[in-house]
DNA sequence: TTGTATGCGTTATCAC
DNA sequence: GTGATAACGCATACAA
C-alpha cells in the first residue's frame, strides 16, 4: 500500500494533448464535445493521442469557459432516515441525465450555514434547498438573485419555487381512516415543528376530518420528530397524562418511539391505542404491530426537483405551478386493521 | 410562485467590486483570502461593495488560478440503507472542516460508469471509491495516476489505500458466541458476493471460529444482501432443504427478510433456528426478536477517508498502514439470548 | 474541416 | 499595504 502521487499527480492539458496528435487545441475541444464535427482521420488521431496521454478535461477550466458549472448544488440538514437518502437518490439521478454533477452541503453539523451556502453558488448552476434548512431568507433570497433556486418541502413562497409531497389531503384521509373505520374519538396529533413545514399540512388535513365529522380536534402536541420524541409521548400515556385512543404522528420514528415506549409500558396497540407514522421507513414493516403510515415518493421528487432545475437553467419555462407529489396511504396493523 | 432568474442572473465579478470600492481587483482577491493582509481602512470600502454587489467569488475560475478544486469525490453503488448514508455524512463533515465540497457520484443506475469516474477525476481534487462500485482497475488506476484515489471496504491491492471496518475479527466472536454460547452447530453463513468484500471477511471470521473449535464450517450460501435474498432462504428452510440451527447472514436485510419468511412459514427463531445480521440498522432494534448484529462505526469510517485524502493533497505523509476501524458486537434476542 | 485568437474570473508573483 | 500583470486550461467566434 502505498501513497497513489508522489506529490504532483501529472495531469496532461488540451495542449499537450493537441500536440501529440499534431492538431489545435480547437479540435481537441472540439472532439470532446462533438466528436462528429472533427473528419474521421484527425478523430482517430486525437483520439489516440487522448487515450495515451490519459487526458481528462480540467472541470473548472471548461466551466470557466463554458460559463457552466455542470453541477448542481444539493442542500440538506442531514441524511439520517431514508428519506433525504431517496430524495438525493432521485436528484443526483436527474441530474447525471443532464449531464450535471451534485455536489452536497449538510448543514446539521455546520456553524456558519449561511457562509457555507453562499460558497456552494459560486460552484454550482443552481442550487436545491430542503425545506428543513436553516437558512436566513436574506441569505436564500441573495443567492437566488445569482442562480435558480428552489426549495423542497418548505414554506410556500412569492419568489422561490416549491416542491413537496402531497400532504393535507393523505393527512385526512388517514384521520377518516381511524375516525369512521376504527371509531376512534380522542385523537391526538403529535409532532408540531417550526422547521418540518411538512409536519403544518398533515396536521391541517387531521383537523379536517374532524370538522367534517363534526368533530373537534385536539391541539397538536408537540415532540421532536425522533424515536426519543415518541418515547417520550409514551411516558404522558403511561403516567396518564394523556388518554387518547390514537396518536397520529407526523413521521415514523417518533411512532416507532412510541411503539416501543407503549409497549414497555405494558399498553397495548391498537387494542387499548391506535398509533400511526408517516414515511414507509423500513422499520415500519418490521415492528410489531406494523406500522400504518403513508409512503411518499421521495425519489421521484428528487427527480423532479432536478429536472426542474434543467428547465430554469435552459430556459425552457415548464410548469410554474406547485409541484406537489401524490402519496398513499398504507394501511396495517397499528391503526386496528386485521 | 415565479421563475427565480428572468434568464441571466447578474453575477458580480471581482472586476466590479474592485472598481465599486475604487481599489485593484488583488486587493478584493487578498479580502477573500486573506483579510488581514489588508488594512481596517480599504477592508471595510472592499466588504462594504462585496456586500452590496452580492459578490460572491466563482468558483471555476478559483479553482483554475489556485490549482485546487477544493472537492472531493465520491463514489458510491447507491444510497439504499444506512450504511452509505453514514459514510457520506462522515466523508461530507471531515470535507467541510477542510473547506472541501463534495460531489456525490451513484453508479447503480449508471449506463457508463467508467466515464463517469473519469469525468468527475476533472472535476475534484482527490476521490473516494466504495468497494462495491463496478470500475475496472485499468479506469481505477488511470484516475490514480492523476489524482489521489482511496477505496472503501474494497479488496487491498498495492497500489491503492484501502478503508474497511473490521470483519474478520468480529464475526469470529460472533460465530463463537453462536457455538459456544447457545450451542449451536449446524450453522451456515449466508451471503456470498463477489462484489461485497467485506463479506468475504465475515465468512473468514466464521471459518476461524469453526476451525478453533475442531467442527467443520459449512460453504457459505450465495444469497442477495437484500430482505428478498433473506426471504429465499426462509423458502429453502420450509422447504426442508436447509436444516440448519443457526444462520448467520451477511447484513441486516437479509437476516430481516430472513426473520420474516422465518415468521411466515410458522418456523421459531430463536428457538428452531438462530439468527445474526450485521450493520445494526433501526429495523434490527424494532423487528420480533430483536436482531443480533455487529455495529460498524460507518460515520467514523467516512471522516477518516476524508482526514486521509486531505493528508495526501497536503503532502503530509500520515500513516500507509491499514486503515480498519473496530466494530461492536451487539447481542439482542434472535440468536438465543434472553 | 481546421486553426487562430480572445475571453472566462481568479490567484499569485512581482514590483512599487 | 497596494497595484499591474501573467498564468490557469478550456470553449468558441471567426477566419481560413
Amino acid at each position: 500500500m502505498t501513497t497513489v502521487r508522489p506529490r504532483g499527480g501529472s495531469r496532461a492539458t488540451i495542449y499537450q494533448v493537441a500536440e501529440a496528435a499534431g492538431v489545435s487545441i480547437a479540435t481537441v475541444s472540439r472532439m470532446i464535445s462533438s466528436p462528429d464535427k472533427v473528419s474521421p482521420g484527425t478523430r482517430d488521431k486525437v483520439q489516440h493521442a487522448i487515450d495515451r496521454l490519459n487526458y481528462v478535461p480540467h472541470g473548472a477550466a471548461r466551466s470557466l469557459a463554458a460559463r457552466q458549472q455542470e453541477a448542481y448544488g444539493l442542500v440538506l440538514p442531514e441524511l439520517a432516515g431514508p428519506y433525504y437518502a431517496e430524495l438525493l437518490t432521485g436528484f443526483e439521478q436527474a441530474a447525471a441525465e443532464r449531464g450535471a454533477g451534485v455536489v452536497l452541503l449538510l448543514t446539521h453539523d455546520k456553524e456558519d450555514v449561511e457562509r457555507a451556502v453562499s460558497r456552494l453558488a459560486g460552484r454550482v448552476d443552481a442550487i436545491a434547498l430542503m425545506g428543513g434548512v436553516h437558512a436566513s431568507v436574506e441569505t436564500v433570497s441573495a443567492v437566488a438573485r445569482k442562480i435558480p433556486v428552489v426549495r423542497v418541502a418548505a414554506e410556500q413562497t412569492d419568489e422561490i419555487e416549491t416542491f413537496s409531497t402531497e400532504n393535507m389531503e393523505s393527512a385526512r384521509e388517514l384521520t377518516r381512516h381511524l375516525l369512521h373505520v376504527h371509531g376512534l374519538r380522542r385523537l391526538v396529533f403529535v409532532g408540531a415543528t417550526a422547521t418540518v413545514p411538512d409536519a403544518r399540512g398533515r396536521y391541517q388535513g387531521f383537523v379536517e376530518a374532524h370538522r367534517e365529522a363534526g368533530l373537534r380536534p385536539a391541539p397538536r402536541l408537540a415532540a421532536d420528530l425522533s424515536e426519543d420524541g415518541g418515547r417520550r409521548v409514551a411516558e404522558m400515556v403511561a403516567d396518564g397524562l394523556l388518554s387518547a385512543d390514537g396518536v397520529v404522528c407526523a413521521n415514523d420514528e417518533l411512532a416507532l418511539g412510541l411503539l416501543a415506549g407503549l409497549a414497555a409500558a405494558g399498553i397495548e396497540v391498537p387494542g387499548t391505542i391506535a398509533v400511526t407514522g408517516w414515511d414507509d421507513q423500513m422499520a415500519a414493516r418490521y415492528v410489531t404491530p406494523a406500522l400504518t403510515t403513508v409512503r411518499q415518493p421521495v425519489r421521484e421528487l428528487g427527480r423532479r426537483v432536478a429536472d426542474r432545475i434543467h428547465e430554469l437553467l435552459s430556459g425552457e419555462n415548464g410548469s410554474t405551478a406547485d409541484h406537489e407529489i401524490a402519496t398513499e396511504l398504507v394501511v396495517r396493523r397499528s391503526c386496528g386493521c386485521p
